[in-house]
DNA sequence: TTGAAAGCGCTAACAT
DNA sequence: ATGTTAGCGCTTTCAA
């Protein structure tokens, strides 16, 4: 573990070889006589040789690594994504440089920095749809979303299908015997918000309940604003029997709210989240959620950028994935 | 952003100019006539020349990337001290490279690729302790730990200051009354569980409270773990009126376990736990605990590793950093 | 102020 | 099977 200074040449000196047989040593070609292989591979570990990385991203014209752009790192969403796409990114041999790019001007200087610089071979994004952030990208770069659909400047994403999980979640509660179906959104300039705000939609229009405008309040991702939206929903006097939150930390928001406003949830309110968050059964009551498998998200837009990087020329691509129900006690039969 | 192919030479030629003076343009050298300068930022424009890293890292010899290395990239833990990493790497004109680690084997493995390969300049690793990983790091290589003291290998070091903090969780439990002061802990093998015992078992004896070791109960550092370590106490018999948790996950299974054996919390028992977590709030009842400026932590962490590359021979470090008391409604004063 | 030469540590292409 | 020759795209001497 000695800091390296050692070079290919020092080993050829002391193997009695050329350096480019080390070379051929340490990339396992087959074309070396055995005994110099044995030679050669005694140098190496006498001196401590460790091959430098980035001589040979140079040699080779390529970083072999790959970014992973997201608003924060600390949000359980994004960190579960950026997660399992370092696990793939490491099985493909690539390591996985994540940034976290707070605001637009940020991410503009970021996306500048990797990719012009050559330093990255590929990114994926997150949220590229919160602000304009997706105009400072383009296909010439490979490039793959996560967690919003392709654009025209970008050809792969990959997310949870999000208008059919928003239907299930509806549908759930519908099964339930709601028909007062409120709905707490994400911010509506997200793709995702917009399409499970088109899933719970479907679902009522499937039951024939004629959707309520002001049951539909647009929050952001946070618990806090689930308690504030709620708080404001009922406040106007409106006050459904079951909510539908975009996500957990909206849904424990409203649960803490109608606690503070005399509902019991379940009973009188039934609460129904997406993500599946690692506390979500420690909440009272447990929360019944749509589970979604980030760390798959991640993966398969580390995939995705691979054949992105390998065939620059191939077809669009949306990946989508499924979410599963899981019930817990914030969601009850309709009380009679 | 088209990806660039142009290199500094075709700048050069366009411009009219040798390709050092292009070079002295894009370091911003003083030593270029303005109007060469003007005519080489032209051809830069209109060619889209960005300098390629790679090869910039090669010349100079530094990678210009630090590294950060978690058992896992979820917990808001690692997380949060990541973000806060990144955030100063950024500043001091570093990339962050983060990866994580769940075992031994990975690890080593990470190591050797990081550090002897010349990718990074330095590292930051989280959680060293939790087996022996320690063992596979030196300060021939600059690194610096996270949440963990310093050893004989490794110089630098930026963590909670866990002994303080634990002493004033204890002590907040005592000053509400309580005498039967149950812990549960995090992996003993780390050292920030084995700290926060101290300063636990500390308060206990300043307030001539002998510990009693069956309310001293090692657990993981999950909900779950939580949950089923409270249960395995009051199963044995031991019924104490407070109880530290060494993190809020933990505390928030206690409060749940407590629920179920029918213990109101906080009227027969308080719970404080550590870390003041987003959702700390939002559970039932809102958390009581010691809250850690996380960022505060992986920002001093780059600044210490910045330190270690700079100057090898700086002497020792170990910042501690202080934590505050949050007080929330999971405990209360001692019941008569 | 500018340029020419050398080289960072490696791999690729060709030669032997 | 191995060696030789050229770079990868830049920075760093050292001259001019």
């Amino acid at each position: 573990m000695a800091r390296s200074r050692v070079t290919i040449r020092e080993v050829a000196a002391r193997a009695g070889v050329s350096h480019q047989t080390v070379s051929r040593v340490i990339n396992g070609s087959k074309r070396v006589l055995p005994e110099t292989r044995e030679r050669i591979e005694k140098a190496i570990a006498e001196l401590g040789y460790r091959p430098n990385a980035i001589a040979r991203s140079m040699a080779k014209g390529t970083s072999g690594t790959l970014a992973c752009i997201a608003p924060n790192l600390t949000d359980y969403t994004f960190a579960s994504i950026v997660d399992g796409a370092e696990l793939q990114a490491r099985k493909e041999g690539y390591f996985l440089l994540s940034a976290s790019a707070p605001d637009e001007k940020t991410f503009s200087a970021l996306i500048d920095e990797l990719a012009s610089s050559r330093r990255t071979e590929g990114m994926i994004v997150m949220n590229p749809y919160q602000d304009s952030r997706h105009s400072y990208l383009s296909d010439a770069f490979p490039t793959v979303f996560a967690g919003a659909r392709p654009r025209p400047n970008i050809n792969y994403s990959v997310a949870l299908d999000d208008f059919v999980v928003a239907q299930q979640a509806t549908q759930h509660l519908i099964e339930l015997g709601h028909r007062r179906i409120a709905m707490i959104t994400g911010p509506m300039v997200e793709d995702c918000c917009q399409d499970r705000r088109d899933g719970y939609l479907q679902a009522l229009t499937n039951a024939h309940i004629s959707p309520n405008a002001t049951w539909q309040v647009e929050g952001e991702w946070s618990a806090q604003s689930g308690y504030e939206s709620f708080k404001a929903l009922v406040n106007r006097g409106e006050c459904p029997t079951a909510v539908f939150a975009q996500n957990d930390h909206i849904a424990v928001g409203v649960i803490k709210a109608a606690r503070e406003l005399g509902l019991s949830v379940p009973e009188q309110l039934s609460v129904i989240g997406v993500d599946d968050i690692p506390l979500a059964s420690f909440f009272t009551p447990p929360l019944t959620t749509m589970r979604q498998d980030f760390a798959a998200i991640g993966q398969e837009a580390v995939k995705l950028l691979m054949l992105a990087i390998r065939q620059p020329d191939a077809p669009k691509q949306n990946h989508v994935l499924p979410a599963e129900l899981i019930l817990r006690e914030s969601t009850a039969l309709m009380s009679a």
